[in-house]
DNA sequence: CCGGTTTTCTAAACCGGTTTTGCAAAGCCT
DNA sequence: AGGCTTTGCAAAACCGGTTTAGAAAACCGG
């Protein structure tokens, strides 16, 4: 006949057993030097026999730190654990949490409810990642008096963040098109998760658009409405827009891509659609992930300090959480941009062009 | 003067301010339907002007339930967070643990030590990946009495756990190569992370092994020591073993890499070396992620269903949290060979031979 | 041998909630 | 109106530890 329930030991089981008060077990795990010896090694020599853990939970209500780290992500984590940048950024955050003694927990959408999720997580701080500051949760985070760090946001005041020049990335990927020639230009986003078709302004996306038409407009440039086309941020959504880019008449000579996954994406559907990267059509990603420097060709695209970012949003949470720094300040991080195998010169004359330019 | 500590309200602090007792604002939260509804919004109000948030562990220390799944991984979080397979697999941890309502929380080495970081984990059940049953935190474990699931590990009797048809699955890869007439096949394995060059023979990559050697010994092929190398399990890992291979002098016309990121960077090398894909050289990767399809040419692999581990993980984990099923199973999914553009005849003659041929 | 210090250990308070128990008031029924 | 059930809330116990305050014992120099 198996025990069903071998009830997990308590500290006070330990205690009768070894003939002690529940403070001298205490004592023996956390500052043994306060206890004879012989003492201290006698009840840890019980507790062993007991099998007796201390209950993580207990202990952490008396010591008022968990020393753990929230990760609030807006969507749900089986979305996003396996997009590269998501996990080259969790990475970076691993690396600085682990280093410092922390490890991760992760927040995500309980049934739909951020809120709700955010109320069971036992975390020291939370770092938001991709949270735009429209989100009630901010404010519900800062209100409930939890240390806070957001990532790729647009900056609030008063709120520590880190970001990355969007924007300069983003024109520095145009122009370099433009000083190749090409004039034919499809832009590839990522579409908002709420959907809704729009970019919106203020995110990570908003910035970047305006990088790439803002250098386009410098040179006199106007993209029509139906060259910029949105998507999932994934491989797939790549190649389902720059396949439907193709179906609506679009030939472009050279695609800008909002992020590396879409790029690839593209860099495949145009080696379908049989068009030769770089020499019928140019491709330029963003984010400049670890897989990009091995596609074929090669992915010329704008590089972000991911892991970098990672590290820097927990410094940044941690000197609040351990109380070091009052006030901690924003990172703004650089982008470059890199050049590679899928960018070249425009093509001299084309099959076909597109409707408009005839 | 700013407030220097505002101290985060208790629920006695409410229950002051709305006049009322602390079990009646504790109704207010969790059971409403126990309390005059005008007096449960009441103490909602004042709870909510005062900012107050039920604190999670103290919460969580009367309900003996954290609603929260370990993920627990021998390596560094840092290390392996940007392996796709890895993400993959968390993609289906989370898909499920969301479905349930349960939250992750990532368990790794704490200043070295798995137990430390244990002692910590405030967790109702341990999802274990790829720890070798030699690990002395598994009967850790389970004398602490938190259910665990391996995932990835030599079936241990008594222990629930997922694991895949590693053998057959590299038996049928080898055996395609061998029906596409390649005999100079090199193997491309993963090395051990506590190091010491030889696959350990209980793990994963043993089973691998041994289906690739099976299915090569069955037709009276039998590969030399120098033709069996290891490397990280990195795209990078898979350039370099690819590099040193050839450099020893060893000019395979098939490679059997035991991850496909690996087989990637195999990919990668071999174009550099000027080998073409698969006329020249052919390429089978072990996994099947996401990019795999993507790549150029897609890789030939043994898919195994990755995501549905991960799901199955979390089933069988809730299964013994929530006491449903008192000694549940040991599940095996199956692989298959999936063939693609990476693999093709062994060719005719070659201008280069590995020397012992000569 | 004695007052003072140090060592070793304990009882009790506490962390911040939840849950059980219990009791007064209100509602219901005849 | 009187007995019975229900409603609405409070007091106290509890979850499993840590920490503070303090007592008893051991040590110590003179």
């Amino acid at each position: 006949m198996e025990e069903r329930n071998p009830r997990r030991p308590r500290i006070a089981d330990v205690a009768r057993e070894a003939g002690v008060s529940k403070t001298a077990v205490s004592f023996a795990f956390n500052s043994p030097n306060r206890l004879a010896p012989k003492t201290a090694s006698r009840i840890l020599d019980v507790a062993d026999a007991l099998g007796y853990r201390p209950h993580p939970v207990a202990r952490m209500l008396t010591q008022r730190s968990t020393h753990t780290l929230g990760v609030l992500t807006p969507q749900a984590l089986s979305v996003i654990f396996s997009n590269p940048f998501f996990g080259a950024l969790s990475e970076g955050i691993a690396l600085a949490a682990e280093q410092e003694g922390y490890a991760l927990h992760f927040i995500s959408p309980l049934r739909g409810s951020l809120a709700r999720a955010m109320g069971r997580a036992m975390v020291d701080g939370v770092i938001a990642i991709g949270l735009s500051a429209r989100h009630p949760e901010v404010e519900q985070i800062r209100a409930a008096g939890l240390p806070l760090v957001m990532v790729d946001s647009s900056a609030m005041p008063d709120q520590p963040g880190i970001e990355i020049d969007d924007e300069g990335g983003a024109r520095a990927a145009a122009e370099h098109l433009l000083n190749l020639g090409h004039t034919e230009i499809l832009v590839v986003g990522v579409e908002p998760p709420t959907s809704g078709g729009e970019v919106e302004p203020e995110g990570v996306m908003g910035s970047r658009l305006r990088g790439y038409l803002g250098a386009l407009a410098a040179r006199g440039l106007h993209l029509p409405p139906q060259a910029i086309c949105v998507g999932p941020a994934s491989i797939e959504g790549g190649i389902a827009v720059m396949r439907r880019a193709y179906e609506d008449g679009l030939r472009p000579t050279a695609v800008l891509a909002m992020s590396d996954a879409m790029a690839i994406g593209v860099l495949r559907a145009a080696r379908e659609l049989g068009l030769r990267v770089p020499q019928d059509m140019s491709v330029v990603g963003f984010d400049d992930i670890d897989i990009s420097q091995h596609t074929n060709p090669p992915l010329t695209t704008v590089h972000q300090p991911i892991r970098q970012k990672g590290e820097s949003a927990v410094r940044l949470l941690l000197a609040v959480v351990e109380r070091r720094d009052p006030r901690p300040e924003q990172i703004r991080l650089e982008t470059r941009l890199i050049i590679r195998g899928s960018t070249g010169p425009a093509p001299r004359r084309r099959q076909e062009v597109i409707p408009a330019r005839h």
